[in-house]
DNA sequence: AGAATTATGTTTACACTGTCAACATTGGTA
DNA sequence: TACCAATGTTGACAGTGTAAACATAATTCT
């Protein structure tokens, strides 16, 4: 597979591989194609073999991120399923997600891709988040929170409070006197508990 | 004080001006200093003499930015202060500042500037718009709504919800299905009736 | 099997970027 | 007036994305 050959072997892949430890390593800002290709050990021409230009490889790199979102809310999902926190646990691990890895969060929203969608693997592995989203509602709602209200709506409202705090928290816009009075921790789950009404605990 | 002279008088305000005009045109991604100097009509190793470096330089465009939402938020404010529709009106108002200039809205928030918090300046009006925020706030309280919960949790909850969905439709993050069903108005309507426990009309 | 074609990498080149060093000009001050 | 600090310019450098020309490997066709 990856011999020591001219030819790499699997260096799509590979890119994308390199891509998101040079994200994690440096962000965004320090992201450059060349440097993913000398992570990959390959010339700095190599890329364009594979990705018509640096969106098309960042696309790429955020498509990778969007599927790791996908499988942490799978699984968080699952865990938490019948916990009576459900939608604070799941918050939670989101906002886990975004901390250890800034950069990656960053360029999954921050339409640093222009056009991310003229990417078709991007749009699939995004619906597949909104799916899971609208799953999250879903179960709220068998437990009988939001119980009378339009799941796309109630997954909008969620979606931009928990999201809206996960970015305030990463680009450190929280101010001081909220940071002594409040930990990350229980702003987040207040923010939460406010949510939908009185319903939740 | 304009001469046309070696010396250009105010550069600093000139550089930050042409600054929000690049910025508008060309997004972040566009804005290079040189760009900002040529606008100016100076060299493009002029503006050193008034900011470190670009970070610095981008600092002093999102103060100003910040002050333009400051100068938004206050009219607005005093505008619908005793209308039954407040927060609405000030959300929708605030989504439309950032819908004018998607490019002066990331900059504020995006983080574009590492260090923003090196500027003092930058701190001053930040602080500004976050008073603001608490006060809008307490205008809700004062009619009765969210009245016996903490100011800066609920603070936090609105600023999170607009936020959260200002940047979404921004990056252009709501999925088709959802434009089809409702418009932004009635997304970001519905979003703000959903906060706060159902006081809201 | 051998030849032709395609896929995949490399080298070189270019315009653009942020930043630095060296120099030029101006305005204020001793 | 003579100095000096503030402010501006020119030129250089490394790093960036990208295109063109070329090199090599893998695949397909006869």
């Amino acid at each position: 597979m990856t011999n020591q050959t001219y030819h790499h072997g699997d260096l799509k892949n590979a890119l994308i591989t390199a891509g998101l430890a040079v994200l994690s390593e440096t962000g965004i800002e320090g992201l450059s194609l060349r440097k993913v290709a000398q992570r990959a050990g390959v010339s700095h021409t190599a890329p364009y073999n594979h990705f018509a230009d640096k969106q098309a490889l960042l696309a790429a790199i955020s498509t990778a991120a969007q599927q790791q979102m996908f499988e942490m809310l799978t699984i968080a999902i699952n865990h938490h399923r019948t916990s009576p926190d459900f939608l604070y646990e799941i918050a939670w691990e989101t906002y886990q997600f975004a901390q250890e890895d800034p950069g990656r969060y960053r360029l999954m929203f921050s339409h640093t891709v222009e056009e991310e969608f003229d990417y078709p693997e991007f749009i699939a592995t995004w619906q597949k988040n909104i799916m899971l989203l609208e799953e999250i509602v879903r179960i709220c709602q068998e437990c009988g929170q939001f119980a009378d209200h339009d799941v796309k709506m109630m997954a909008l409202h969620i979606w931009s409070t928990v999201h809206g705090f996960i970015l305030l928290a990463l680009e450190r816009q929280l101010p001081p006197a909220y940071l002594e009075k409040y930990t990350i921790r229980e702003m987040l789950m207040g923010v939460i508990r406010l949510l939908g009404c009185n319903e939740l605990k």
